[in-house]
DNA sequence: AATGAATGAGCGTTCATTCAT
DNA sequence: TATGAATGAACGCTCATTCAT
């Protein structure tokens, strides 16, 4: 591609046409596009995992979400904007779980398990374990991807972890370094992240044990004496 | 892909110091010879590091090696091949290392601190960082390679670390978990290397006191009271 | 293409290898390269000629020129780059031509056979007239091209015929209508070159007829009483 | 091709002036049917106009004249039947304009004045001007358009042409010269509609005087004396 | 051993055309 | 009649690889 330099902003996708007044179609326009986009989306990830970005081709993922070729470009405005709106719309909802923990006071020891719990069945057992790879590993020539997320997801997720550490921290349960480097939590979950595919057939990874081993180490082991 | 900047003005091939007007042979042709190849890996490094491994060009690589694009072909097979000596070439050294570690019997505060410094002098400040990430983000498409990373450089640093985590288990200065999980020690760091590059823009990170404070966490506080 | 805005510049061609100390080759090098790169320029000039520069394909320039696709690519920068170096190639020459009769002093009799012959045998019958044609027909979307083409020939064309004019026109030789509007001089030649692939199936022109005729008209007959 | 700016923001369609709810058919059919057949042919001209033939995107048509792609194909074959429709249908009229000239005979002052101003006021002024030059331009690919266009408008003009000058020269008024080539009477009209848009923004050129003075030289000056 | 011009398969993207609604 | 989502052939351009010198 002579290429311009980059694109920024939002898909521009089809506006779905209006469902119509008395009701031409049975399956709603806007279900189908709906479908459609996701079967490519669904199709860019497995294309994207397997392959790499780079090397992925589109021929290959419109064969696997049952389009043509030029199908893509209707939803898409090129390869790099798939991409990052599969990134963008995987792991957006991560947001909310996150989130969610902000208020959470219960005590260490269930928090722990409460938070590898999260992070396997959230991550780990779903789609977003192949995205969150991805990301991590094609995001430096998508600085606008990684501002993304940093801003919507891990900045929050951050502050999230921050404020509860933070409370716990006061009443001497965690170790202020979590406070400081609340990356230590999610550390090992990035590792079995990459440890699958690379290692997983020489030597499997139980990784609900190993973020369970880790958070207790960290958050219940690791409280002041 | 988009394949932005890159290509711009950039340096023109320094001819490699004229050698004189006749004389081919003044310098020894093996030292020639490995001078050549070394310089094609510290050029496939850096364009594999910026670019990703498929966007980069071996155009690039010759040009900043100083040699032709045929060249590359007399010490490697083919663009994958001259990745894996890369990755290997880098790599092993990295047995010797902890392999030291095995029979060490510091206590843990101090052995803490020292594993972060290794950490960091050994592979975060050098290329050896470089190699790491590509090794993790390219290690899908290269079976061959991941297996000899497992074989020859991870199962034996894992077993290192086993060997002498287990032994501070046995006395009760650290946790079984990290016997049973020994990537918990270095997952901060895998962490660091990703977030260089891809957030360190938004929020710097200080590898060495995050690989400290790890430590202390899961090596120090957590033993037993 | 995603691409980029223009390119501007020149063409960034195969620095021609200089010719080597002992004579390597028997056929300088710069020959052979002069030899390819003026083959892929007759072989676009035929394809974008029948077929229109946007219509013309790249593969049929290659195979006209009886190199690979991506051989035209060492050569030129891109589609328009080829374009434009063609134009500018093949018309540059013609400034000479024009420059020459600046300072001609004939009887307006023969300078009109003259014109009419220079245009006959320098533009009609050569390669120019297809080139002439396609700067005319393509320019619009060349904007830097059609500058080049005022300001490196047709100004030069228009300021020398104008001299010209100027003198005759201060003896009463010539209309001073044709001071300001030398246009009207090679007027029917640009429509001749038009003609022909379009109505000389149905009606033949006589170019030189008609130049001759033409210019007899406004530079002879057209003198004041 | 470069196919730079253009895309830009751009008009969204304007729906077309909402016909009432249920009413279908306020308008006439055969109004409607013209309007929009109208439309289209108009916004191929503009379309056609700036981007070329070969680059002008059907998409935009539709989009500029306000109504679906799918719309054109009802009232043309294919981009070609389009194309010569839209020659076809803004030259033919040329015809009768030139015819009436047949009998015309009034004195050579007066005509060339005369045909000047048609010229600027019912080509150079008008969207005839473009329509020319599109069929100049890219005539060489529609062979039956170039025949349509010779037998019914350029065979007719040139016809009126000859018969008018022929009278002329037959009382020595104007050079035969003109009547074997009557080409030469529109020659600069013709460099004029291609000047326009290549080299109007170094030198404009006054179309109107340009005209008169070519055809006084060639009309009134040339008489024999 | 070293070069770098040449190759051509491969891929992203476009857009005229079709057709179900 | 009208729509516009969908199609897929086509084409410009790239770049790993080869090979004559």
């Amino acid at each position: 591609m002579a290429r311009q330099g980059k694109r920024g902003g939002a898909a521009r996708l089809r506006k779905p046409a209006a469902i119509g007044q008395r009701g031409r179609a049975i399956v709603p326009v806007d279900v189908v596009t709906r479908d459609k986009r996701a079967a490519i989306l669904t199709a860019a990830l497995e294309e994207f995992s397997s392959a790499g970005f780079a090397a992925a081709r589109l021929d290959d993922v419109a064969r696997r979400a049952g389009v043509a070729k030029g199908t893509i470009y209707l939803y898409f405005r090129d390869k790099d904007d798939l991409f990052q709106e599969l990134v963008r719309g995987t792991l957006a909802p991560l947001i909310g779980i996150v989130e969610g923990l902000r208020d959470t006071d219960i005590p260490m020891r269930a928090l722990a398990d409460h938070i590898a719990e999260l992070f396997v069945t959230q991550i780990y057992m779903t789609n977003r374990k192949n995205v969150v790879r991805l990301m991590i590993t094609e995001g430096r020539r998508f600085p606008k991807l990684a501002e993304f997320y940093y801003r919507e997801v891990l900045s929050r997720m951050i502050g999230a972890l921050r404020a509860l550490l933070q409370r716990a921290a006061d009443r001497g349960e965690v170790s202020p370094a979590l406070v400081q480097f609340p990356q230590i939590l999610v550390a090992p979950g990035i590792v079995a992240i990459f440890w699958e595919g690379l290692f997983d057939r020489f030597e499997p990874l139980d990784v609900r044990a190993l973020m369970k081993a880790h958070l207790q180490l960290v958050l219940v082991s690791g409280r002041a004496p």
